[in-house]
DNA sequence: TGACAATAGTTGTTTTAACGAGTATTGTGC
DNA sequence: GCACAATACTCGTTAAAACAACTATTGTCA
């Protein structure tokens, strides 16, 4: 068990399990890393999530995306895209238009505003990323990388994500 | 690059760096895990931080801590730690006493019931980190554990938790 | 000592997320 | 083809985070 972990927490009792600490490394090192992001994003008044969405929506290209399929593509669920894509609609950062072939579905397209919100922020993000896992070699990045694979392969239902 | 997550995300678009994959890796895995917890506590009506809170005061022991030092201890902001504590103080979990010495500071201190809610919930909890990484060895757990303490290691100004 | 800064919490306000019910449209089975 | 379920969102309400301003107490030093 090591101890890096137990001092940084200052707390007396030990972790009771292997995955218990594991488990808490994981919590505190997104944490730690998401912070330096959330600041970037902050500095262009975007969220996370909404960062999130833009990214989803230009990978998709231009014919755009139902609301489900971005849902299906993030953590966030849902019946919270409407209200995600409303704040970046009323930003110009999104357009929104209603399918023609399933009246149901509602297409969202990324704006050439949003593609110029996401090329100012690509570098700086990308800095980011480099400049804060700098100190870890290649071979550690891989590892790190398979393990984490790995940690959700278990039964794996998992078919979300967050860019 | 691998591919995995690549496939998960149905996104054309291939990973920038390998650090970009890590991360987006780390968030996905950490939200894959916390969903299991989530669900187990709501079962008891505490949320996440809720629970945190609890844990980190059973950790401190019958002198209780300040606000200020529970806040240290997680992520949460100091001025959000009172309103965690009001929930918990209304539902007897928690206890709350001014100090003496320097009347700035309030003690936070676990209540019996609050110990008791966590003895219900140790064993659950424990049996979760096992099963969803059960398919783990020993050497991969704690090589996972060691690379995110190195992540984190960096610079490192980090002196907050979140268990 | 007495003004001023620093610390520790609290309170108020505004956003933001979470949960659930509601609406419109399409697919299905009898 | 018509009731009924399923899908795809949307809307309303409630709970929680985030940010900033405020109070009370202590420390500092001219």
């Amino acid at each position: 068990m090591s101890g890096r972990l137990l001092k940084e927490i200052k707390q007396t009792r030990p972790f009771s399990s292997l995955e218990e600490e594991l488990f808490l490394n994981l919590i505190r090192t997104v944490d730690s890393l998401s912070r330096d992001h959330g600041e970037l994003l902050k500095t262009h008044l975007l969220s996370s999530e909404q960062y999130n969405v833009l990214r989803i929506l230009r990978g998709a290209g231009g014919s755009g995306l139902p609301c489900s399929e971005i849902g299906a593509r993030m953590v966030t669920r849902s019946p919270d895209i409407t209200r995600l894509l409303d704040k970046l609609v009323a930003r110009g950062l999104v357009t929104r238009a209603r399918s023609e072939e399933d009246r149901r579905v509602v297409h969202a397209t990324i704006a050439p505003q949003g593609l110029a919100m996401l090329s100012t922020l690509d570098r700086p993000m990308q800095e980011l990323n480099r400049t804060s896992l700098s100190h870890m070699s290649e071979r550690d990045l891989r590892t790190a990388i398979a393990l984490l694979e790995k940690m959700r392969g278990r039964g794996n239902d998992d078919s979300k994500e967050k860019p």
